[in-house]
DNA sequence: TTTTAAATGATAGTATTACTATTACAAATA
DNA sequence: TATTTGTAATAGTAATACTATCATTTAAAA
């Protein structure tokens, strides 16, 4: 099962960007090291020109592959949540009982992420810090609408539509099941970066991810229930 | 009661601003209109100088108000929570029964604002759209640990802390109160930008904001009771 | 193997942003 | 009247977010 995914192209809206960074060593050197760098200085101070003398490259060539840097980041979280959709998938197919089903997606989506080697140039805990501290920038943007449209967002609906379904699959009467799904993923990336910079608001502890999984399971089944 | 709110001064941590907005017309101009420009052009667009040539003064002078943006809209925001936790606890003052407290405090928090005439400078419908579209960005930087230490957060550290008070009442048992909290603020404010942006991961409508509060008592009482 | 095309690198240039600094002047206050 | 305070006007700078051009390397096709 393991293998499986590992053979798994993640395919991304190729309106995202203006050549495939899949298709050459230097998109892969781009996304790769974009991950790093945002991570260690933030969106903000990420530029091109800050990427391309890390990889020791030029501007001009960066800029080939991606029309800015927003869309290069669009595109990293693209790639993380079809990415955690096969996760998902892969962990709760086998499962006949909705309760356990919904209990390993709550893991799956709570818990900390580990290295997944199918993917060379990716790393997947450091780009899952990124989707922490970043992703939000993606979406809270005036060009949201169009974006939507585009289908720039559809890997993170994707994934949340498959958790909506085991959500009915345990309750089928449950009136909010997208609304549930979205809540809980966004607030399971809030309360890890409240767990780590403003801990005043959470009890959740930034060393153990498993308050978290803890949290939303016991949230989720009595709302169910 | 009404009106006992709009004597209260709201106080903000004067290490945002470098010369309080309050204490000229000048000031006041800038927080009004940066509140109304904010949300027609977003904050990654919004600048100074755009500002400055709207309340026809000078990029400096706006300067010397506020060391940069970023201050600005964590003043705006500060502003916003300290508003709120006022009408919590106005709403939530005389109420006897820890039950019915909660159910209030919800409704202010979800319901949608209205203009309160006590702050003449200030748009307060406006302002929340603000919450709801750029909040994440004023703490989601890399200065997020000093600036908590600072206590540029503290209003809203206050608001989660009187409401997880009620919900203590409500269930002296209860092992993540702030967390709850947290998420449910958080949460009301996404799902109101999902409900007009990206409907399909959400359940809530645009135009009723009864939605978000039917869903979220419904989601804190089943997790309480 | 040569030809051709595509990808990358090197360099330059521009408009805008996010500031800082200086000076000047008017109004309020002491 | 002297002085502080607030604001305006202007100028300037480093960095950002690009675009354009052209040379060179590399890879694919003929």
């Amino acid at each position: 099962m393991k293998d499986l995914i590992g053979n798994i192209q993640i395919r991304i809206n190729d309106k995202i960007y203006l050549k495939d960074p899949e298709t050459s060593d230097l998109g892969k050197k781009i996304i790769g090291h974009s991950i790093l760098l945002i991570d260690e200085i933030g969106f903000e101070a990420f530029t091109f020109k800050k990427l391309a003398t890390e990889i020791s490259s030029t501007e001009a060539s960066i800029y080939r592959y991606f029309e800015n840097k927003h869309k290069l980041l669009v595109y990293l979280l693209a790639w993380y949540w079809t990415w955690l959709e096969y996760k998902l998938f892969f962990a709760t197919n086998g499962i006949q009982d909705a309760d356990d089903k919904l209990k390993i997606a709550i893991k799956t989506l709570t818990q900390p992420k580990e290295l997944d080697h199918s993917y060379e140039h990716i790393n997947e805990i450091v780009l899952h810090k990124i989707v922490v501290s970043e992703s939000s920038k993606a979406y809270l943007t005036k060009v949201v609408d169009e974006e939507c449209k585009e289908g720039y967002f559809s890997n993170y609906e994707r994934l949340c539509k498959r958790v909506s379904k085991i959500i009915l699959e345990v309750n089928p009467d449950y009136q909010y099941p997208n609304t549930l799904v979205s809540t809980i993923v966004e607030s399971s990336n809030h309360q890890q970066f409240f767990a780590e910079h403003l801990p005043s608001i959470t009890e959740m502890s930034s060393e153990n991810n498993k308050d978290i999984t803890a949290f939303t399971t016991d949230l989720v089944f009595k709302v169910l229930k």
